[in-house]
RNA sequence: GGCCCCGUCGUCUAGCGGUUAGGAUCCAUGGUUUUCAUCCAUGUUACAGGAGUUCAAUUCUCCUCGGGGUCACCA
């Protein structure tokens, strides 16, 4: 039995390269047809955020990313104290009584001596009568391991604060124990605590192997919100952060597609800048794809004529959020320029009065043919007049979407 | 400073010993469009540097340089 596992902590705005690791571990959990548990890494108490939690599940909700259950490692408190004490019993843990400001200094002291600090076991082998006498707070370290296995031998470090909550190494190697996961993909940064969390469930017996991947740095990020915010569509920043780790069969896909063609294997490993230019090229073309129905909604209208006439629109704006700044001002009071006031107060008297046109072609020339106006001082206005912009696209196109709002426009 | 990861057009990348080093985006130019844009066409720009291995190195090895990460009683 497989097991995935996506962590995010409630503290703070859910970043594009969290995203980017929660879909990678969907899409992996879907080829492998396994679950994927959601982990909500909940043990700073100052830092948590209220309701962060909540914004996490909602925005996996949308980009369709699912799970089998969520779990709080607020949760799994007494797991973690038994395991502590366990590792205590066994010798393979002792109490830490080093003051902090002692630590400090020894670690100030590495510092301008240009070594790595390493604590040095102080308290490792304090005698028992020394340690129940001790009135004097104490953390719990973890022994280190016997042999250094890398060229970085790793401390005895600690596993449980003065105040008896686990660190996050502890913790986090023990959640994975317990939820049984057999595939950890997360960034890259957090390579080095892979050792750690290896020690600690090497410590307390564990020998299941935990397949790691590890996603290189995608940098300068922007936060899922602000994205959605600037009116990116979540199938649009979906297919750019999958196209940041693999290359894509073809440039625009959707999640589905990428399951079917996605590689764990060949995962980029360069760390790549987040590109702006490129995700608003993606998102045009997922706009492109919508029906006119869903184009419309995101344009603040529920009407399929109002979604055509957004898809005209769609040659100048790579957002819904620019696509609205486009629809808008068509259904609000024109501002029209000084030099075409006046032809465009004749032109707005003659289509009132006007029969309603199914054609462009007939409208035209009814309102040339009335208006006596031609060329640029007929095309402008009426430019002005339909799409309040003196710029845009073409009015012919613009019309056959329009002409049945066109007494309400020239109002 | 120790350790880890990584260096191909400005950016994202393909390449897995022999290629005119390919694509996308951006930018520029031209064409279409009675406007802006779209669209189409064309174009500029890249193997970080140095040694080695080899008939042959962007590709393999080492060094240098550069970028990023990490070294907590944060997660």
């Amino acid at each position: 039995m497989l097991m995935l596992r996506f962590a995010c902590s409630p503290t703070g705005d859910m970043h594009i390269d969290d995203l980017r690791v929660a879909l990678l571990n969907y899409i992996i959990s879907k080829q492998k047809n396994e679950d994927l548990i959601v982990r909500i890494d909940d043990m700073n108490k100052e830092k948590n955020i209220e309701g962060k939690d909540q914004e996490i599940l909602a925005i996996l909700e949308l980009f369709h990313i699912k799970y089998s259950q969520v779990v709080y490692q607020s949760q799994n408190i007494r797991f973690y104290s038994a395991m502590a004490l366990d590792l205590l019993h066994k010798k393979k843990a002792f109490a830490c009584f080093c003051s902090h400001e002692w630590l400090e200094n020894k670690k100030n002291e590495a510092k301008a001596a240009k070594k790595p600090y390493k604590y040095d076991d102080a308290c490792r082998n304090l005698p028992a009568e020394l340690v129940i006498d001790n009135t004097a707070p104490f953390t719990v370290r973890i022994a280190k391991p016997e042999q250094a296995t890398t060229s970085d031998p790793m401390d005895s470090f600690v596993i449980m604060r003065q105040d008896k909550t686990p660190t996050y190494n502890f913790a986090c190697a023990i959640d994975d124990m317990l939820s049984d996961i057999s595939i950890i993909i997360r960034k890259d940064e957090q390579k080095n605590d892979t050792a750690k969390e290896l020690h600690v469930r090497n410590s307390l017996g564990y020998d299941k192997e935990i397949e790691y991947a590890y996603l290189p740095a995608l940098l300068d990020t922007p936060s899922v919100k602000e994205l959605l915010e600037d009116g990116y569509l979540p199938e649009a920043i979906s297919n750019y952060l999958i196209s940041t780790i693999n290359e894509p069969l073809k440039e625009i896909f959707t999640l589905q597609k990428a399951i079917e063609w996605f590689d764990l294997g060949k995962i980029s490993k360069t760390p790549t800048h987040f590109d702006i230019d490129i995700l608003k090229h993606i998102n045009k073309e997922h706009l492109k794809n919508l029906e006119a129905k869903e184009l419309s909604r995101y344009v603040g209208f529920a009407d399929e004529e109002i979604g055509e006439l957004a898809r005209i629109y769609l040659n100048e704006a790579n957002t819904t959020k620019e696509l609205k700044a486009k629809i808008a001002p068509i259904f609000s009071q024109r501002v029209i320029p000084g030099m075409f006031a006046q032809q465009a107060t004749l032109m707005a008297q003659t289509i009132k009065d006007a029969p309603y046109f199914e054609a462009y072609i007939d409208f035209k020339n009814h309102i040339m043919k009335e208006t006596g106006l031609e060329g640029e001082s007929f095309l402008k206005p009426l430019q002005i007049l339909l799409t309040n912009a003196e710029h845009g696209p073409d009015v012919a196109k613009v019309y056959k979407y329009l002409k049945n709002y066109i007494q309400e426009i020239v109002k």
